[in-house]
Parts: C-alpha cells; structure tokens; sequence
DNA sequence: ACTCAATTGCGACTCATTCGCAAGAAATAT
DNA sequence: ATATTTCTTGCGAATGAGTCGCAATTGAGT
C-alpha cells in the first residue's frame, strides 16, 4: 500500500500550491475572486475533508462575508475545473479535497467520522481487469471502506 | 469473478421468496400489511435496481393506494431488518435490491445507467487487509465502477 | 369480535443543494 | 482614466429526496 500524499505538507508549500491553482484558473478564463481565493486557501491548508458548511466558515474567518451560495457554486466550478474532488460518503454531504496528483481511495472510521486516505495498486489492477472483461473501461470509480478500530465494540 | 445471484430467477421461486420473508419479518414481530406485501413482492420481482419512486409505481400497480411515505418508511424498515441493501450512486437518489446470499458490488454504466453486479474475492481480501494493516476492521464497504463500453466516444 | 400497539396517508417539514435576479466586481475596450 | 461587457456575488426563494407528526386505520394475538 502506498502512503498517498497530503498528511505532511509543510506550511511553505501552500503559498505556491495556491499560487499555481489560481494561475490554472485564470488560465481557463476564471475570475480569481476574492471569495475564490478564500475558498481556495481554506482547501489548500486542509488536512481532513471539509462539507461545504465547514468550508463556509473556514473561508469566513480569512475573507468575511462569503455567502454559502458561493462556497457551493464555486466548489462546483472547481470540481468542473478539475481543481478539486467531491466526495458522497454513505448519505451526510459532500465532503471535497484539493485534487492532488496521486489517485487514492477512503476508509471511513464509522465512529469517528474520520477518513483515512490509502492506495493499492493491486486492487486498482483488478477493477481494470474486471472491467474489461465485460467490455468495459473504467471512467471512474469509488472504493469506501467503512470500518471500526479492531477488539472494540 | 464469480457470477452473482438474480438475473435468472424463475418466476415460480417468487411465491416461496416473499413467504421466506414475510414469516422472517413476522418472527420480528413487524406486521405483514397490504402495503408491506406489495412492496416486498415487487422487490422480490425486481431484476433491476429501482429507486423508492419507482417502487412506489410498481407496488401501486398491485395494491392500489399505497403512499409514497409508506415505501419510504417500508424500505428503511426492510433495510434495518436486514431484507434489503440501499445503494447510493453517484449523486442519484437511492436504489434498492433485495439482499440476497452472497454479498457484490456494482458497476454502473455511466452512458445508460445499467447497473452489473460483480463480487471479486481477491479485492475482498486485499480490503481486509488494507484496514487490518491500519488495526480496523471492516465493518461494511462500498466498491462502484463507473464504465464505458470500450471503443466509443 | 375485542383490544391495542403498529401502521398508514396526508401534508407539513427538514436538509443539502441549486436557481433567479438585481447589484457588485473583473477584464476589456475606448 | 472611463465606459463597457461579462462574470460573480448575495440574497432569498425554490427544489428534491427523504422524514415526521398526527389522527384514522388495521393486523394479530386474546
């Protein structure tokens, strides 16, 4: 299993990382708004996997007066931009993370809420085998793994 | 890849079907009404994956004047009983099957909506053990591809 | 048949998310 | 700089899936 990315960015890293979003953007013919901007800082520095609510009032405490109609249009843009991933777990809302390089998939600690991050190239092998077999290629995929803490419960 | 349940069920096993699983939901002490029979028989029927709308349809077309609430509240009491499994894709409402013997995940295709169900042992496995490696169990899992039939578009 | 808790239908409600629209910025042309 | 055009925003209203309260109904043991 690959360690996937993120955990362990050093503070430094987020001003350039923030820095090449936006030139993406702007690239593709997107204003950079304030809002924008906000909203891309607060997802750049999170180490977890905020819901639009959450990223509402992160955003808030660095550029005040965001409506939430914004965090939700511009998340919106941003996944369209390829910026960002939304993710569905088990019926709450969607929680989004910054796309970074690296694919990976989730485990969910069903008492916790908290979402741990991992990768496994063999699984991801087979699923292209599976599906291919039928006649099929994968467009993209979710892989969930709703768990709980071993020896408890 | 083993091949799942369903698909070519005859249509007499129905009858013993839905008996198996009222006496079930009798035994916990959950009353079998019009309503309930109706819904269970279309979803022992069903060799697609419908949503509560469409049920609400279908078991209508067999007992006339059954609410939509009532397929609603039927569905969460037949998925706590453990008589049917709730798939969330994509972003879709929700679609229900009954849950039958061996566990599968789903592909869907993304052009026409088609669900196919699969189950792989040796992902199984390797979910297991992802978590094991971490010390958490698993307590459910999610697996979905989204396809494309190979060579178009 | 009688009783009583479980169940239903209805409409009101929630919650996450989207939309319409007028007012407010960016980018652009002048 | 200024005007113009186009994109964005904030607000509140609207949507859509699903839930809930409640009075009326109905299974299922007695």
């Amino acid at each position: 299993m690959r360690a996937p990315h993120g955990q362990n960015r050093r503070m430094n890293d987020t001003r350039e990382h923030i820095e090449k979003l936006t030139d993406a953007l702007r690239r593709a013919g997107i204003r950079v708004t304030r809002q924008r901007a906000a909203i891309l800082e607060v997802l750049a520095d999170a180490q977890d996997h905020p819901d639009a609510p959450e990223l509402h009032s992160r955003a808030n405490a660095i550029a005040p007066g965001i409506s939430l109609s914004t965090v939700y249009r511009t998340l919106s843009t941003l996944e369209t931009q390829g910026v960002i991933q939304r993710h569905q777990f088990d019926g709450a809302s969607a929680r989004f993370e910054p796309a970074e390089t690296d694919h990976h998939d989730h485990m969910i600690d069903v008492e916790t809420g908290k979402v741990i991050e991992f990768c496994n190239d063999r699984i991801e092998k087979l699923q292209a085998e599976i599906a291919a077999e039928l006649g099929y290629e994968i467009v993209h995929h979710r892989m969930e793994l709703y768990v709980r803490k071993t020896g408890q419960g």
